[in-house]
DNA sequence: CGGTGATCCTAATGCGCATTAGTCACTAAT
DNA sequence: ATTAGTGACTAATGCGCATTAGGATCACCG
């Protein structure tokens, strides 16, 4: 046996121009499929690369003008708020599928903010790491567009509307707004006039237009009894805001929740709170997952598939980073699945 | 106000030069710390510097020869297999946390299996895209050191004990052994002598090891009862393995969950099947978070600071990236919080 | 007053690749 | 028979940076 094995080195197309007998330029374009080389010289390179296990070096792809071969992804969530969501993982895993077959690197990174995400955007910008970025959690009053506008990287925008102030900006996103109408639609149908929405993140774009929607549909029926209320997301504050609403006189007879953790963690509220799922109150959870079938009863939960989700918005960076031109894209409205969570509502 | 604002080009030190009045190795000189310029030049370009924006280009450096300023993540799972877990999501929270302290990108991606992690660590030296990879889920046999050695790319095994035939990898990891034992000891002490385990994937490192723990520390007790089964860590083997061992005419007193997925869903299981936590049987969850306070009665879990654990396994990579020599760091022993979930053995 | 270092800079080179501008041999056309 | 044209290459250049090899200027010493 050989003692240390010496590091291998990273063949260069100088090393396979070398051993084909030709130019470096001639294995350049056989490579690249430019014209310039015969087609027994391009397979003879070809094969040699093959052999030699080569694989152009980015960095210098990078360089001469080809872009990084690689997208961005931020995720601007307080570290503690980053439990047990099953959305994001879903969302990357789709991502990479789809990125995977191109050949594309995720450059992924967590920040505490969007500013503190503007100044990764900046960062990546300036060192030449990105050809383009997948954006989530888009709010109401967002400057990463803009930013993302003057420093020319393509982007692609998950989860929100599309905005007509920023033509650069591709979209994709599912019709929250017809979602929550049928939730609505069906509750009520189920008797129930009292709702409580709990909400996510204030300000986020999503968030705004549930709570929207709901007003609307709410005052389209005349209901009063009916409010969202926002929180952060974490099982913690679903739990709190489920108590603070169920101990009023008036109690809700149903709750929408906006993820999963939260759906939970109320359920199990609720039940410390004496009030039986779904006889004294129904729980709807907009977020399917694992964990809605862990408690019982199993929750009734607003179905999409996140996986799908990610892989849409990787095929619509791609297409930008290709010189492509922005679309917005809409995915399936979220079904609902009604499982033992929701039912008819008391006294009806 | 402007049209369309022509998107920002990308300042460079030939710019900074230009605006300095110095020439460019000056500026290379002087933003590096390197000697060769006075101060008060040295002053002047990194002013110019920042008021450009300057950043330098990574794919630039890293064909120079300073290496790519990136580090990479492979996830080996199964799509279907990401579900809800929180123990990534945190320990690449605390990953990025030391990364961008020093700049350092992280490259993430999600494949099928070792052997496609294998193919992309490949593909990944040869581009030149990543300084060194932080290696998780180590298994019995695990192709990945080898390979890692081979290509001489620096690496860092999350959870594997250390393996003296790599003396080149950094290995961070808890006691697993240790843990298990007093977990072990705990529910001896409380009357528990049949225990079932239901472990995680065969095949990984820490499984094999909590598993030879097991084994011998019920052995050094005299305990015929007591074994492990493997599952995929997901809610519903986690569930069906549960239902399994409960039906058994003599049922196990006592059960531990390699994560808290499946205990969370085992212990659902067990109260459909009509036994009740921890009167009948106590459960114990290797894993800690929102999810095991989302049931009742509580779960007892083994708590770790996954973020810590992966500071620290980032720090380690950075110091090897910066050519320090391979060490082996144990984090704290996973503690036993007790909760709801464990108690006196049935009959004692 | 010529030499000897320091000090502070500039010029030039290379990293691995894409690309543009030649070069050369050979064929078709005038 | 000279020229224009074409196919198949090679040489040379640049991308943005680090680095090495050279100047130029000045102070100090014998």
């Amino acid at each position: 046996m050989s003692g240390k094995r010496s590091p291998a080195r990273r063949p260069t197309m100088k090393d396979i121009a070398r051993h084909a007998g030709v130019s470096q330029s001639a294995v350049s374009f056989a490579l690249n499929g430019r014209p310039g080389v015969s087609e027994d010289t391009r397979d003879r390179v070809r094969q040699v690369a093959e052999e030699l296990g080569w694989r152009p070096s980015t960095a210098a792809r990078a360089l001469s003008g080809e872009g990084a071969a690689t997208v961005g992804f931020v995720l601007a969530r307080p570290a503690d708020t980053l439990g047990v969501d099953s959305f994001f993982l879903q969302l990357v895993s789709g991502i990479q599928e789809v990125l995977a077959e191109r050949h594309l690197g995720l450059l992924f990174q967590v920040v505490e903010d969007v500013a503190d995400e503007c100044a990764v955007y900046r960062r990546w910008w300036a060192e030449h790491r990105v050809d383009g970025v997948l954006v989530v959690d888009p709010r109401t009053d967002d400057p990463r567009p803009d930013l993302l506008d003057e420093l020319g990287l393509p982007a692609v925008v998950i989860g929100g509307a599309p905005d007509e102030r920023h033509p650069g900006l591709s979209t994709v996103w599912a019709d929250d707004a017809g979602a929550m109408a049928s939730v609505v639609d069906g509750l009520y149908a189920l008797g129930h006039r009292r709702i409580v929405h709990i909400a996510g993140l204030p300000g986020l774009a999503h968030t705004e237009r549930r709570i929207r929607t709901l007003r609307a549909e709410a005052g389209r029926r005349g209901l009063s009894e009916v409010r969202s209320v926002t929180t952060d997301y974490s099982d913690a504050e679903g739990a709190a805001v489920t108590r603070r609403v169920l101990e009023d006189p008036a109690p809700p007879t149903a709750l929408i929740y906006d993820n999963d953790v939260m759906a939970v963690a109320g359920a199990a509220a609720a039940a410390e709170l004496g009030f039986s799922v779904p006889a004294d109150v129904s729980v709807v959870s907009w977020e399917d997952s694992a964990l809605c079938r862990m408690v019982k009863p199993w929750l009734s939960a607003l179905s999409r598939d996140s996986a799908e989700f990610g892989r849409t918005a990787a095929r619509e960076l791609t297409a930008l980073v290709d010189g492509g031109s922005a679309r917005a894209v809409r995915v399936p409205v979220p079904r609902l699945v009604e499982r033992g969570s929701t039912g008819v509502a008391r006294g009806v």
